[in-house]
RNA sequence: GGUCGAUUCGUCUAGCGGUUAGGACACUGCCCUUUCACGGCAGUAACACGGGUUCGAUUCCCGUAUCGAUCACCA
């Protein structure tokens, strides 16, 4: 039987980060086992929808690289894939656990709900819950009348579809990430599958969906291992246990520091992105954060987030997606939470970003010049990414370290000024500046580096002494990249013409 | 509080009875370099605690502590 698995998000926001890894578990499983990937919306909470939300997890799925064989968007043999449209089928299935005695009718109201759990709770009941013992004392249609039930129904009052849940039974499930999990029935309550408004709960249409889809193996969040054994117990109720998928609980995304799950906070704290791509909340106009955006490569996120809770045991760290797809196993997933490390992603960025082509890489400097109003042709854009690329983490600090090139010497740096700026220096930049209007071949890093050495030699200084106020002059700091490299991108007219405003307008220091 | 789960350097982790406890990020130093980075090399740094089992426990078992998840007509 070939392997199908599901990511089945629900669309009440922008996805989270740790969504995404979950999402990245199961389709590298997929990939790797030969199997399908299939994407379910799980919108049946109609109070929490939010517009625009269904768009961005395809959108965020696709950056990162996540493709979906099956379900929202591509289609398939079980459409549709969004539960919202499938209310029909669960509602079949909740009518005949009913006629099975497996559910129950129920008409309390949250108010009698609460007033329940509060006398349990006083009373120190071991558990607030409704369950096999105090349902006898809920309005249900196993403690009222089959008349009374009618009544109420035909009335249209409204009713939930309740689980009846065993009082005393072992609900053991083999975990494949944490082995056997045993739950005794009585910490199960008797859950709604059905709400009053039709529709059903998370437990109903996700065992119900994964059993008509296919599913083979459950790749999802530690959240849901408490519940697990209550889906065992409805694959059971409904006849399909020995058809029911796998499980496989991720363990989850923590804090950076403190206690608690990765929150949107701490990536407000911290100052990065807790979202793939941004997002701008429909209703308050807020605009959240995304990797994309913040300059992360989705090879590098995908890298990074893979090794988050799983690693395949050997002392590789970087990895394409096709290299995790061939090495991923389930079995190697932790049990642990991990910790989100920010300064990790930036080193996978910057190990990425390093080999990426300049011809990637030149627009996005021309588009930050372009910003600046600076003017960069794209052959000037080219070089300048083959040039920094290597020295940075994120793509949008290539400009910022090309800056030097498209300076325009208004303002020195007064301490290099005042330390580097000496006789010798006015010396070497005149006899190079001269060298330079008599070169005339190709104006390449190799070969400045000649005229500059042969210009020193010359005038009897050591170049050493002097590259940092020739870096000064060219460039009006005393740090950048390769200083050949620099002037050969800057280009000849200009480099003449800096070396002598730089003589023009530097002062020597008052000796 | 009940239930379930987890616990190796600051962080991500390797380890599955005998190891100088390995790697990566971060940090520090050195080298490279005209500078800053990059890169290379090196260093600091960990088995939560207490009992067992065993010739021998980081590894197996039981407690304790701590952390996490969960206990809705949300997923």
């Amino acid at each position: 039987m070939s392997v199908r698995v599901r990511f089945a998000p629900s669309p009440t926001g922008p996805l989270h980060i740790g969504g995404v890894r979950t999402a990245l578990y199961n389709y590298l499983f997929a990939r790797k086992m030969g199997g399908k990937m299939l994407l379910r919306i799980e919108d049946t909470d109609q109070n929490r929808f939010v517009p625009g939300a269904e768009d961005y997890i395809r959108e965020a799925l696709a950056w990162v690289g996540i493709e979906i064989d099956e379900g929202q968007g591509p289609g398939g043999p079980h459409a549709p894939y969004r539960q919202s449209e499938r209310r029909d089928i669960y509602r079949a299935e909740a009518d005949r656990l009913i006629a099975e005695d497996k559910a129950y009718y129920a008409f309390d109201t949250a108010e009698e709900l609460d007033a329940m759990r509060k006398r349990l709770e006083e009373a120190n009941a071991p558990a607030a819950q409704y369950n096999a013992i105090t349902r006898m004392q809920m309005k249900n249609s196993l403690t009222l009348p089959p008349t009374d039930v009618k009544a109420r129904m035909d009335a249209g009052e409204p009713y939930v579809i309740r689980l009846k849940t065993p009082r005393k039974e072992e609900v053991r499930l083999n975990d494949l990430i944490r082995g056997w999990v045993t739950v005794h029935s009585s910490a199960i309550d008797d859950k709604v599958l059905l709400k009053s408004d039709g529709l059903p709960t998370y437990h109903l249409a996700n065992v119900v969906d994964d059993h008509i889809m296919e599913i083979t193996h459950v790749i999802r969040g530690e959240e849901w291992l408490p519940s697990a054994p209550l889906h065992v117990l409805l694959y059971r109720y409904l006849g399909w246990e020995s058809t029911m998928p796998q499980f496989a609980h991720l363990p989850l995304l923590l804090k950076p520091e403190g206690n608690g799950k990765l929150s949107k906070r701490d990536a407000d704290l911290g100052g990065f992105p807790i979202f793939p791509l941004q997002w701008t909340d429909p209703f308050s106009g807020v605009v959240a954060r995304g990797f994309r955006e913040d300059g992360y490569l989705p090879e590098a996120t995908v890298n990074f987030l893979a090794l988050l809770g799983w690693n395949p045991g050997t002392e590789q760290e970087l990895f394409t997606m096709d290299e995790l797809i061939a090495t991923f196993d389930l079995e190697r997933i932790h049990k642990a939470g991990a910790r989100f490390d920010i300064q990790k992603a930036t080193w996978f960025n910057h190990q990425y970003l390093r080999e990426q082509p300049d011809a990637v890489l030149a627009p996005i400097v021309q588009q930050q010049a372009t910003e600046v109003g600076i003017d960069c042709p794209t052959d000037k854009a080219l070089k300048i990414a083959a040039l920094l690329k290597g020295r940075v983490n994120f793509a949008r600090e290539l400009f910022g370290e090309a800056k030097t090139i498209f300076y325009t010497p208004t303002d020195y740096d007064e301490t290099i000024a005042a330390t580097k700026w000496n006789a010798d220096a006015v010396n070497a930049v005149t006899t190079f500046r001269n060298s330079l209007l008599a070169f005339d071949g190709e104006f390449m890093a190799d070969a400045i580096k000649h005229v500059l050495s042969d210009a020193m030699q010359q005038a009897g200084i050591k170049q050493g002494k002097i590259m940092q106020a020739m870096r000064l002059a060219l460039t009006g700091s005393g740090v950048g990249p390769d200083l050949m490299l620099t002037m050969e991108i800057i280009g000849k007219a200009e480099v003449l013409k800096r070396l002598g405003q730089a003589l023009d307008t530097l002062k020597l220091p008052v000796a």
